[in-house]
DNA sequence: TTCTTTATTAGTAATCATTATTATTATTAA
DNA sequence: TTAATAATAATAATGATTACTAATAAAGAA
């Protein structure tokens, strides 16, 4: 079966406009019922379907990521360039890294294993400065490694 | 209300028992249905709630990690000291990836931040030998960027 | 512009991993 | 041994995501 995706015939829909456009000004990591809640307000008969769709078709065609991080749900990135990220073991909320990209990581890995490395995910967990506060009064050491 | 993992009042039960040492004598990086239909064989009455359950128990005392590859399902790895993974766009095979832990970057991101940094969690995307093998065959370059 | 093709949509139902519930059982400490 | 309660098996519920379907709309051809 021939799909959408190798055959690159998407087209330009108000919706998946819509959605790139919210994805590019924000400068958090939406999820898709966030996405679908924004817009709803104005575009009033959105389905939640048309959502999933088409972040998965941004996806496909490499305007957006998909981030996961073990929260039972995807987030999602307009930001495609290399970057890392932190999250809060306690408050959830995610925080970009902005330390350059380590380029010879993956040069290191191929010559260890010989297999075609594309690209790596980084993600740093711990905790932001307000839990970390309240964690400290607490007398706190709940860590999480979910993912 | 108290938890009971803040009390600390766990019991040493057979079932809970006999997933970690699945997990431990495993070098792959089972799902929760991988594990409670390999340990159905022997033990016939079990619930795959029971392993969920102490997944989540063994996870909170720190004896196994739960890794999330963006894949749909949760996977789990008794080897609980820091590692990074690879997995295949394609095939979704994991490979446990043996680099030396990069101690220091958790310092640099703690000194830019200020947050308390705990881990970090490095995955590797791309495509294994097999898989490799097949795309250069059919001259595809499809890039999934799960995660 | 009008026509044709078919990708996309809204609305809804289904899926599937995971979690909650509950009555019963088993572990642990006194 | 016994009392307290953590854990279990079985099952129902949850919640994010996907599939289905008839109607709509984008895009190229006539």
């Amino acid at each position: 079966m021939i799909t959408n995706k190798e055959k690159d015939t998407y087209r330009n829909t108000k919706q998946r406009q819509k959605i790139l456009d919210l994805l590019i000004k924000c400068d958090s990591h939406p999820t898709a019922d966030w996405i679908y809640r924004k817009l709803k307000k104005k575009f009033r008969n959105l389905s939640l379907g048309t959502v999933y769709r088409n972040l998965r078709i941004l996806k496909e065609k490499g305007q957006i990521w998909e981030l996961d991080f073990g929260t039972g749900f995807s987030r999602f990135d307009a930001m495609v360039h290399s970057h890392y990220h932190f999250i809060c073991s306690t408050c959830q909320k995610i925080y970009d890294i902005k330390i350059p990209p380590m380029k010879g990581l993956d040069d290191k890995v191929i010559q260890m294993t010989g297999f075609r490395i594309l690209s790596h995910r980084l993600v740093f967990f711990g905790l932001c400065d307000v839990c970390k506060l309240k964690k400290t009064k607490n007398n706190k050491n709940v860590i999480n490694h979910a993912t």
